[in-house]
DNA sequence: AGAATTGATATATAAATCGACATCAACATC
DNA sequence: GATGTTGATGTCGATTTATATATCAATTCT
């Protein structure tokens, strides 16, 4: 309902859906309850600052006042750092979903287990890549040896996953500058959704 | 009382500060009412979104939500247009804040007087630059002939403080990049107050 | 010195957020 | 097809903001 909170608002949902949270999961790093994220992103009730500084730091962003003048620079940073995280094709941001929850519970399966650390940053790097669709395949076997390992308490075969998961880190990160790769990939996903509102 | 917002809360009062506005002229800009912007800027309450962009909005500042990363980066941009903003040493702050009184004042007494937008351009454009405290006489005898056009009900003697004005602003802006100018002038106030928190 | 302005507070009322539930339809997963 | 998850809503109660006024000490202006 109100005024110009509209923008701001969106900016959080946009960030949230990109790396992707749930709900649910973003309630649970920011400790605002899941009711009212839903509240504030789809009706957009006038949250106190807090709570929006609740919510921004979970999501790994900081709230800065800028000088009208600036805003043209500012923007234009942002949107460098922000396209990074790029939006997956949906069936890839879902796998990635599937993946990460694997990799907690591994991290809970094997709590001391070193190669966690390698795991979660593994993860975090491709994450930040347009991933081309005929990796599907690579992201599901990826989680399915971890759950294989999971399933035979065998911390051993993480080994395995950390390597796949290592190539298919540099293949993403060296492949071309998404131009055209003429196969039905589509390298990035569409950058402006509905940018008009 | 909360968290982190002080950082916002500090910037605020201080960008309020260096316009200079008093807080029932920021008042009416935004609608907020004094009382409410003195507990704000004070006590620090955990305000509401829309109250905060009105506030900002008032003082010419946008909300951003940036990434983490960025935040270097952004913050050497807002200071660069920030501090052009520069503080005023206290009795030339005092002084600017007279005169802009008196310009309102004539704007009220010629409303339909063309000189208006220059003197309004001028003013805003001399309070970004760093004033040296010889020029006080300067701002001192534009003002008082601002009052006295007002109390003679003779609109053309405006002309003439625009032509001060105007040489006032070239003056200032061409000065030497404020090194030494050895005088016991402080060319800028110092920027960092108490930027220890 | 007397008048006006500044920021800080006090009080009382209306309205809103916030949190902790619970529930629901749509969709995904197995 | 049964189960689980996601986002969207509903309700209730406690807390808080926000607004409107009024006041006050400290400066500042005339």
């Amino acid at each position: 309902m109100p005024y110009a909170t509209d923008e701001i608002v969106k900016q959080l949902r946009e960030t949230r859906e990109r790396k992707p949270l749930s709900q649910r999961e973003l309630s649970q790093l920011s400790g605002v309850p899941q009711a009212q994220i839903s509240r504030i992103e789809s009706n957009s009730i006038d949250l106190r600052l807090s709570t929006l500084i609740a919510i921004a730091h979970a999501l790994d962003l900081e709230i800065a006042l800028v000088p009208r003048k600036a805003v043209p620079a500012i923007k234009s940073i942002t949107r460098q750092t922000m396209d990074a995280a790029s939006i997956q094709a949906p069936e890839i941001a879902r796998e990635m979903r599937r993946l990460r929850a694997s990799i907690h519970r591994t991290q809970v399966a094997f709590p001391s287990l070193p190669q966690n650390e390698d795991l979660r940053s593994s993860f975090m790097f491709v994450q930040q890549w347009p991933i081309p669709a005929n990796d599907f395949g690579t992201l599901r076997s990826i989680r399915v040896a971890l759950e294989r390992a999971i399933g035979n308490h065998s911390s051993d075969d993480v080994a395995d996953v950390i390597n796949d998961f290592r190539s298919l880190r540099n293949r993403i990160a060296h492949a071309p500058p998404a131009s055209d790769r003429d196969d039905q990939t589509r390298p990035a996903y569409s950058l402006d959704e509905d940018d008009d509102g």
